[in-house]
DNA sequence: CGTTAGCTTGAATACCTTCAAAGTAGGTGG
DNA sequence: CCACCTACTTTGAAGGTATTCAAGCTAACG
């Protein structure tokens, strides 16, 4: 039931390969190990002027998940961040009454982890939602090379606070905008998410279910569905299951609240109809 | 209208005191300069083992603002990080319709302006609810003290990523509590954050109106108001204004939803009669 | 002592949730 | 290959929670 798919590849995970680099560093699975410059290029940070030749040597493993394995768990020792090569993850919290918290989707180029760092273990889990490819990045190497190379340093630093600029955009979307307003901007964030991946903005599949979508963004799964419907109605976009076609991106962007629709008319006609009656006994 | 007091004190801002620490370092105002060791603690993370005695030179200055003061304000260069060691503050952030958010109410030992370091600029505004005493932390100083000492510079990571945990929370809270729990842990974590400071941590005064509780929360003022009369009204706590003492702490923490009171109760008969009515009719 | 900002409370209503039922898609075993 | 099962999605109707609008109140400050 827990499927805990830890990796079980021992002590030298964060170690130079130990059969070299240049051969058969790819395999059914793809690539296996990445350069330091690789990684700072995923997380769009510049990569340092490599001075030293030893640096080259240095490599990060990658590791494959299956869809539905854990990347790490909720109490686990912190030893690791990881970076997303490619496929779909969820990052998810568990509150104190037990109850589930999606806190975010990452994807190619995101890093997650890093809510471990204080308190030496992880304090969410991360699930993939697809087939995934993870870099491994051993905190204490990766904070090492920050002595080394100055500019890496100050681009750390600057990786954790965009996840905390990310993080207050959020909460300012939670505790501000309609159910509307915050599907409408879930689209235009994956439609931006997709095109840095190189992907369509405008044409993509779900790969999350409405109930993640939902707890995510502080709403039932139905509220989801409806609004995606009534979406779809207007025209903004053409929603078919985990399908999604955006047709007004712009409109997604700057929109806080659905115009009173056909069904919406009707409730409002109901209402006033059962008040004349009211008037009226 | 802008009250943009900010520091005029030149350039060396973040030297060594000129006419040196001894002395009347103290002056109406307070401290004027801490060292490494006393921002350490404040911030609650272990002060580097002085090993170098240059170190101990190395001092930080004070700032004093007055309610209603901002210490940085959204777009401004990034150059600072404050650390606040007496008073009250608010920092809020505008969004894409020019409506504001309230991320967070620093107080003693809290760090803020950590938004800044990536992209170079605040994101944020910083505001005094009350006079406050505020450590100015130049970046660039403090992140170069990482590569001297080995345990400061986790240290640093560990702060960021605390606040990180702390926004996390945050989300959850906000997606999934409802009114009445946000409220009651909004009480509780004023309890504890006293209760750190060396103060009572069941007798206090709100130093933020309702509406920037309300703000922060996701909620409006009038909710908020409501919620307290609520709370005080079952003895859980009793409220005055801004004058807070909490009777149950232990309830405020697992509160969900409140019991179904009188007023509410009378809400439900009321509309129990709408509808004999109707059926009547 | 008047003015203003903040707080409280009531009533009406909008928004979102809850509960329920039916439809769709993908995978597995007969 | 089809039937079945399960997980996911859609949609409707009823109901509850929080908001909005409005009015009166309190307290601080000049």
């Amino acid at each position: 039931m827990l499927m805990t798919h830890l990796p079980d590849t021992g002590s030298a995970s964060h170690s130079v390969p130990a059969n070299s680099p240049a051969g058969a560093a790819w395999q059914r699975q793809g690539k296996l190990w990445s350069s330091l410059k690789e990684v700072c290029e995923l997380l769009r940070i510049p990569a340092p002027s490599s001075a030293s030749g030893t640096d080259e040597e240095l490599q990060f493993q990658h590791m494959q998940f299956k869809t539905g394995q854990r990347i790490h768990t909720i109490g686990q020792p912190f030893d690791m961040l990881y970076i997303v090569n490619s496929g779909f993850l969820k990052t998810v919290l568990i509150d104190e009454f037990g109850s589930e918290q999606v806190l975010s989707f990452p994807m190619k180029g995101d890093i997650f982890g890093v809510d471990g760092i204080h308190g030496k273990h992880y304090t969410s889990e991360a699930v993939a939602l697809s087939n995934c490819d993870i870099i491994l990045v051993p905190f204490k190497a990766f904070s090492a090379l920050g002595k080394t190379h100055a500019e890496l340093e100050s681009a750390i630093y600057g990786v954790m606070s965009r996840e905390l600029v990310r993080e207050q955009a959020m909460i300012s979307a939670l505790a501000s905008l309609s159910a509307e307003a915050r599907v409408a901007r879930f689209l235009v964030f994956l439609s931006q998410r997709f095109t840095e991946m190189g992907y369509s903005g405008t044409q993509f599949n779900l790969r999350m279910t409405r109930h993640e979508i939902g707890n995510y963004l502080g709403l039932t799964l139905e509220t989801v569905s409806r609004t995606f419907s009534a979406l779809n109605a207007i025209g903004l976009v053409a929603v078919d299951q985990r399908s999604i076609v955006i047709h007004d991106l712009q409109a997604l962007k700057t929109l806080r609240r659905l115009p009173p629709s056909r069904s919406r008319a009707k409730q409002l006609a109901a209402k006033a109809l059962a008040k004349q009656q009211l008037a009226g006994a």
